[in-house]
DNA sequence: GCAGGCGATGACAGCGCTGTCAATTGGCAC
DNA sequence: GTGCCAATTGACAGCGCTGTCATCGCCTGC
């Protein structure tokens, strides 16, 4: 049989209530008694009981991440970033992929609540923007926070200025010389293609050049998005000296792509992607992109959320730094 | 306040004992009790409190998924599978990242059961193949279930025919009158490796061509273990006319070699990876591959663990089928 | 030195379910 | 119709912990 509770407190010589207050850090239990508990607890190498303890308390001690169809690196990387901080508060944590698109899917996370009684959820986009979600969420008074949400006010979680991000990457081209410099968005339904946009629109505005609607081509995340933008660009008899393609993988498309034409990387067009994923360092080219720290971010993220549901704090909305990887697909202008 | 098991019990005109008969699928429920029973709990929207039956049961009804660093695509994948599996059986999944090679990752495992402990666990490579942690799940009485572990025998899990898939992409090169086809092996722990050099091998015997251990190169999985594999290669006066990699990163590390080479793919040398990796369709040209189902891998494994678990038979290691996808990377001999 | 007040500790019940074992029922042979 | 056995059902305790509230002891101020 494994140790109890009970054990502790019988061989610190306290009640088991007063082992139960060291255990959860309860305010109310004087410096020596605590350290004699903490000695018991380690010398007998006491786990609490995770069903026991949810049981009595009413609380899962879960996490629960949302998900659907981010990429598997990021997701993979958010992943281990909150399990870092589960990890650092004894929490658990679940992960749920699921269809924003299906016409279930709040019920979805309605069901997955009342199974596992998560403490909390941990949302990635784009399930971080569906209003009927959160709604549902504060109606059901479940705690979430938000990795890259589009509207930041009033949710807890993690994110990076992505407007500015953009506005320095497209800055790199232009400090490179480029002056036509073309922009491939994402998926109209995310956050990030709008931001994404707007610093690109913003940077070239600082610079003085005008704004060329013939060198914005809708894309939506997808290597042959990036392809059949840049077929589209490279045809302009004007064709860009550069493209900025708002993820890694439309930039490798719009890599390949270039090839098609008979268009050298960097030396006739560079390419700029985002996000830093191992696909801009396994293409030719190696790819200049943004580096966001997903981990990281699901790590914070997660420890906000932990904050408020452990009493610690509100949780806030943190925002942390990106970083501009210069690689091998930037050139100056030739 | 929730509906508990006593509400159903009352609302059916049964003992709480007798819907926890049938929640659980117990045998000895008469046929119309069991009826009445479920209508009750589907009538007032019933959910078992996990915690409570935890306890009670002495069962976490939790999976853990442990892996160590294979790709996020195929992280995911298999990860996706065992939810799959889960869901249907109304068990919980946790996921766990380790390091294999790090001195206390047994303890870590141990600390992961005796905090989390989930009533089995699903292995992924390379951790199926680490002998102490075998060990010492078999001594902690952890059941256990493996995804492609290099030995099969007396474990539960689910696997297909590696040799074979090699000897049939092989046999494609074969097929289109390659003759001096080159290996790229993987990392040299993966019990993958073997076998696909075993399949190689085999082929090539097969169809009466020598083995020439010039042409097999020792790699490492990764996109620059194919690029230096490829320089090699391809710098042998009587070079290649096709090469397998034995996975996709290679092989596309392989491709970027060629161009640097100044040889066309597939005209001049045809190209083979294995996994079919996202990379495969995001390259050019795209990558004729083997394709594992990963997804349903991980679903068969887990459910065969639960299965085990629910004393529902032993738990079988199951073969699943694999596919060769021909694409754009090989051609005839030129 | 003593009342008053607050911080520290403990007693106790119970969270929602299942294991054990006892009680009951139904079915069948005669 | 009766007796017997197995199948079915139920009573009860308790899984290991925490919430609530009562109690205890110590320090403060006069």
């Amino acid at each position: 049989m494994r140790v109890r509770l009970e054990d502790v407190a019988r061989a610190a010589g306290v009640s088991p209530k007063t082992v139960s207050r060291v255990l959860n850090d309860e305010a109310n239990v004087r410096g020596p008694t605590r350290e004699k508990v903490l000695a018991a607890m380690a010398a007998m190498d006491y786990r609490p009981h995770p069903s026991a303890r949810s049981l009595a308390a009413n609380r899962s001690f879960l996490v629960a991440t949302v998900y659907d169809n981010p990429s598997s690196n990021y997701l993979t990387e958010i992943q281990t970033g909150v399990l870092d901080a589960c990890d650092e508060h004894h929490y658990s944590m679940m992960v749920r992929p699921l269809h924003v698109e299906s016409a279930d899917f709040v019920e979805r996370i309605d069901t997955l609540i009342s199974h596992h009684r998560p403490d909390g959820l941990l949302l990635t986009p784009p399930i971080t923007d569906h209003p009927q979600l959160l709604a549902r969420l504060h109606e059901l008074d479940v705690p979430y926070a938000s990795v890259s949400p589009m509207n930041r006010s009033g949710s807890i979680g993690a994110f990076i200025d992505e407007p500015k991000a953009a506005r320095e990457v497209v800055g790199h081209l232009l400090g490179l010389g480029h002056r036509r410099i073309a922009h491939v968005t994402g998926h109209p339904s995310h956050g990030a293609t709008g931001w994404r946009l707007t610093g690109y629109r913003e940077a070239l505005s600082a610079a003085g050049i005008p704004f060329d609607p013939a060198l914005v081509v809708e894309g939506d995340f997808s290597f042959s998005a990036g392809v059949a933008a840049a077929r589209q660009l490279f045809s302009l008899s004007d064709r860009p000296t550069a493209v900025f393609a708002a993820n890694d993988d439309m930039a490798a498309g719009v890599i390949w792509a270039a090839g098609e034409h008979g268009l050298s990387v960097p030396r006739d067009v560079s390419v700029v992607g985002f996000d830093d994923t191992p696909i801009s360092r396994q293409i030719w080219p190696t790819l200049t992109t943004i580096r966001q720290p997903s981990r990281e971010m699901g790590r914070i993220a997660a420890l906000e959320l932990l904050a408020a549901l452990r009493g610690k704090g509100e949780g806030r909305m943190v925002q942390l730094p990106y970083a501009l990887q210069v690689r091998e697909s930037t050139a100056p202008v030739g």
